[in-house]
DNA sequence: TTGTAAGCGTTATCAC
DNA sequence: GTGATAACGCTTACAA
């Protein structure tokens, strides 16, 4: 580790340097820098040691222009939930960890309506070999469509497929969901309120298709004043909260499209003095640290998102991985509900 | 905008094909895209249109090659607290948005003895123009020497100045954390308990310092059974609140130096029924997404995230900046005390 | 299995 | 002001 980190002439050695030390070509030298098979033990020994010796580090730069392609991923993302990012760019970076890839990261705007053009310069300009797409932006067929079009490989993460296995990473939040109600049902609750994620987003569809499902399959129905809009913010769950907790009859149990949204919920009731869970249960979605941090502690379901952000780089760049890294198959990824303090059977009356 | 994105060939068009279409030479060509200051503005219109025609984009590895050295900058972390990550990463690339650069990511362990290996062999390979570097890692020493040793640019972030100004960007904890303190006492508070940060850490030294102070001011002191240990966890937050609770004189507030730990506390003064803020005030520290999301909302210590990844990137790479970037001066940005449900005066005896 | 020559797309040098 | 020509550090032909 302690090898001289200046070349010859006080700068950083060059592969000419190697080849020179090493007493071979520099085409030699390239092959063990890239693994080529077809050398002598020897003459890979002898470079290898020359390489130590001289700390000499390939510059990418200069590997990128002989190939003609960078050794960059993107992630794109406009995600309000920032664990979640954070945790998905810890799993790329996992997965890319003994390869010579690096990660860009670049937050969008999705209200805006430059966001194509952006994206567009942005890809123009670095020329990654390959995009992610967070959540909600990786909804967006447009997007999808850019890269195609500008030849980056791409990658969607989303709460249902959304596009071929091979550009799609995504969890079962539909089936989830309806498992978490069916756990509600089962303890007994009959009046089950429901806070939606915000419109057009599939996550939100796929959240409320699944607690439709478990409500059907009980032969409970939802009354349009159980059903709450929201928008994934904790605002959207204070005035969701205020909206069913001030009904005549209120639920005795509320799924909440995401945490913040419950966490928005549970405060409005600690404000009525609704005790959480005997009076009233509810239900999150993320486990962000959001979840364990209010009291009671939320039941949510937990995205594996950093078990998709290494699947999303390997499904990306397979070819660019570390050799013998093993990659795991399949696109759909399961979360799993995770109960907490804030669910109990209802109060009886 | 709906320039053709393909040259000649199919393929990107190069710095050859605005030539051929412009009439000039190559070089030419690349003055006009490195703002050359001679050049007519005649060619230079005729460039600039063969550039809009051909939908031209410079190579960025093309660039970096010749230029010795590349547009990245690098953003190292291992922060416990995702929103401020993030934060500060827009903050960043608001500040480099209309420039050639682009952020690269790395987080990094450390608590690994390969800490400095890792970081060393990711400048190496990337060779980032300069390197950002956020708490708790900035607060190392080593890592800021071994930058310098590469010759990259680094500035570090943190509870106070840490380096010369020009490698630093801080926020002044002490002063808003007496601040904070100040302001307990002043609504009557007189037993206050404090929750410690991580020892060895410079922000836990800076708000335990700031608090002391506060009380120093007015008197007062600091009991060894209400100065509770800390890590900057939820967890962390739960035993204080046991230990600090469970006393016979209990304090009327608490001061925890993050927003995780006072969420930690308040979720043990509610499972005992100690009512916020009536009968305990709590405040937190960073003005995470928990301090608005757990009831009742938390006073708190806001920190200028966003704005001190502006300036340490404005502070790392003042001549890559977009032409025209106005830079602000100055290392120290000012938190602010942020003042919600979560204080009152005292319950009177 | 290894080496030679040419080229990747840009900028630097130094003439004109 | 502008343009030939040689770098920049590496890889891909293709040859040996």
């Amino acid at each position: 580790m302690a090898a001289q980190t200046k070349g010859p002439g006080g700068k950083q050695p060059t592969i000419n340097d190697v080849a020179a030390l090493a007493g071979v070509s520099k085409k030699t030298v390239s092959r063990v820098i890239n693994r080529s098979e077809f050398l002598t033990d020897k003459t890979r020994a002898a470079v290898e040691k020359a390489i130590e010796q001289l700390g000499f580090v390939p510059n990418p730069q200069a590997r990128a222009l002989a190939f003609r392609r960078n050794f960059l991923i993107a992630l794109l993302h406009d995600n309000p939930n920032a664990q979640t990012v954070l945790n998905f760019q810890r799993g790329v970076l996992d997965a890319i960890k003994d390869s010579d890839l690096a990660l860009l990261v670049r937050p969008v705007d999705r209200g805006s309506d430059k966001l194509l053009d952006d994206v567009r310069t942005f890809l123009e300009k670095q020329r990654p070999i390959g995009a992610m797409l967070l959540p909600p932006i990786s909804e967006n067929d447009d997007l999808a469509a850019l890269c195609e079009d500008l030849g980056v490989r791409y990658v969607r993460v989303g709460s249902a497929p959304l596009d071929d296995a091979k550009h799609c990473i995504s969890s079962n939040d539909r089936e989830v969901v309806a498992e978490a109600v069916r756990r509600l049902i089962a303890l007994g609750h009959r009046r089950i309120g429901f806070v939606r994620g915000p419109v057009g987003f599939r996550s939100a569809a796929e959240r409320e298709e699944g607690f439709r499902e478990a409500l059907a399959e009980a032969g409970l129905d939802l009354p349009p004043a159980f059903n709450a809009p929201g928008n994934y913010r904790y605002t959207a769950g204070i005035e969701a909260g205020e909206a069913l907790l001030s009904l005549a009859a209120p639920p005795t149990a509320i799924f909440c499209s995401n945490d913040e949204m419950a966490a928005g919920v549970m405060s409005v009731a600690h404000s009525k003095g609704i005790k959480v869970p005997e009076q009233l249960s509810i239900i999150g979605f993320d486990d962000s640290p959001t979840a364990t941090h209010i009291w009671p502690a939320l039941s949510t379901v937990r995205w594996p998102i950093h078990e998709m952000g290494v699947r999303a780089a390997q499904t990306l760049v397979p070819d660019f991985l570390a050799p013998g890294t093993k990659v795991a198959e399949g696109a759909v990824l399961a979360s799993t509900f995770v109960e907490r303090q804030s669910v109990a059977p209802p109060a009886t009356k």
